[in-house]
RNA sequence: GGGGAGAUAGCCAAGUGGCCAACGGCAACAGACUGUAAAUCUGUCCUCUUCGGAGUUCAUAGGUUCAAAUCCUAUUCUCCCCA
């Protein structure tokens, strides 16, 4: 049942860096292992989804993966990749995006599947009571100001300075490995490549403090294929949550990966098996316009992350809007169908006799709908031909609705740029 | 506490009396090309606009001047060095 999880992140490219003996430990025996989440937002995003499938993969080889979530951490703020002093989250903030996190979490493991079962943990649950001069004592008598100091999350904001508050962050996250090693047999940490220095501070204070052993891996930073970060769309993070990213717009992100991203992309996110995705790589490759990795990936975390009908209305969605037929497969769409296509797509409701008496379509786009922000924005996209009604190209900046232009009698689909689309419902 | 450097649009960064809504780069948005890709090219990019303009900016508050991001004064904040 043991299957060998480092050689399963190899091959995916999940594998950074680790702590030698690693592989050995996790090849020879089940583990315990954790990764920490960062109370940052109300849900987990894309990026994340890196950790929550390390965990799974820790799970599948035999192993029991423990979630913790950062319920102590997160008052603090990890410094590690930040150039700048963090913001304190208020605690009505941090609880809610706990709880919401954790809910996200549950679906990925198997909380019940015996010996391996996951847990989710929160590391204010052990600090709650922890006094800041035990703290001092206890855990910062064993590390050493110089070897803090030498950690490149450290050592980036030396120049542009750093609280204490968050100079402290190693040793609070050091100490949550000590904890979970003492108390509950945690042997493994893993994490995002920038998390390296907090992690090691761990088995520092693991080795020092508790004369004991304790190995870590990470896995690489992912970014884009022209180095810009991964993980955002043109309207801005990529949510787990639904009701944050639309479960359309969550599909259409992974579709869009580049050809180069989406080989990297179906390594990481997916459970694909290494020969199902060497196949996909080989029919991709035949005829790159199909786009067959992209789909295949969009399928398949679309359905993990959503559920397989979210996928199927996503799937349809995407070929009403980008397939073939324009304006006469819309006008075709019955009412229902239409709803459905452009569920999670922004709606806003206009009277019929506003738009029977002739209305701009600059204001119309502007202060009538929030389409735009400003008459002048509106002008300016429509005469850059970025502005489409019914996917009909706008030519006119003085064009005026006379409220012909609808669909089914009711919609006035508008698209702003290829992939933005707002619905209009006419009553 | 002493000395030094600095604060310019989302970010980086030029500008050191008028030609400045402020060079340039990045990011972002749109267009062309394409495969809803990448690369490339083009346009937009403080706010509003009847596209003629109008309004508000260069840490904050005052001041000098016909005229200030640029000079002066005070204040706040940041960094560095010394104590």
């Amino acid at each position: 049942m043991v299957r060998n999880f480092v050689e399963e992140l190899k091959w995916r490219g999940l594998l950074h860096d680790c702590i030698p003996g690693t592989e050995e430990l996790l090849a020879k025996e089940s583990c315990s292992g954790y990764i920490g989440f960062d109370p940052t937002a109300d849900s987990l995003g894309v990026g994340n989804l890196v950790q929550v499938m390390t965990l799974v993969h820790f799970q599948r080889a035999g192993h029991k993966p423990i979630a913790l979530v950062g319920g102590a951490t997160g008052m603090v703020g990890d410094p590690s990749g930040k150039s700048q002093e963090r913001n304190l989250l208020d605690e009505h903030q941090l609880k809610h995006n706990l709880d919401c996190q954790k809910r996200q979490l549950e679906k990925f493991l198997d909380f019940n599947c015996g010996s391996n079962s996951a847990e989710i943990v929160n590391n204010f649950d052990w600090f709650k009571t922890f006094s800041f001069l035990d703290f001092i004592r206890d855990v910062g008598k064993h590390i050493s100001i110089n070897y803090m100091l030498a950690k490149d999350s450290v050592q980036n904001r030396m120049g542009s300075g750093m609280s204490f508050t968050e100079f402290s962050y190693q040793l609070v996250q050091g100490f949550d490995f000590y904890y979970l090693w003492k108390n509950k047999g945690v042997k493994v940490q893993m994490g995002g490549s920038d998390q390296w220095g907090n992690i090691v501070t761990g088995t520092e204070l693991i080795r020092r403090k508790g004369s004991g052993e304790a190995f870590a891996l990470t896995t690489p930073l992912i970014k884009k294929s022209d180095g810009t970060k991964f993980g955002k769309s043109e309207s801005g993070n990529v949510w787990l949550d639904a009701a944050k990213t639309s479960p359309y717009r969550f599909f259409q992100f992974w579709l869009n990966a580049s050809d180069e991203d989406a080989q990297q992309y179906i390594r990481i996110f997916t459970l694909l098996s290494k020969e199902e995705v060497a196949a996909l790589e080989n029919e991709h490759l035949k005829d790159p316009g199909r786009r067959i990795l992209q789909n295949a990936l969009a399928k398949d975390v679309t359905i993990r992350v959503h559920s397989e009908s979210a996928y199927l209305s996503a799937l349809e969605a995407s070929g009403i809007l980008f397939g073939k037929g324009t304006t006469e497969s819309l006008s075709q769409l019955s009412e229902q169908d239409l709803l459905s296509v452009f569920e999670g797509v922004p709606q806003v409701e206009v009277a019929k006799a506003e738009l029977e008496k002739g209305f701009p379509a600059v204001d119309f786009l502007s202060e009538r709908t929030g389409i735009f922000a400003s008459k002048g924005e509106a002008r300016k996209m429509i005469a850059g031909g970025g502005v489409s009604i019914n996917k009909i190209r706008l030519e006119d900046v003085a064009y005026i609705l006379s409220g012909k232009e609808l669909l089914n009698n009711k919609y006035i689909l508008v698209q702003k740029g290829k992939k933005n689309y707002f619905l209009v419902k006419v009553t």
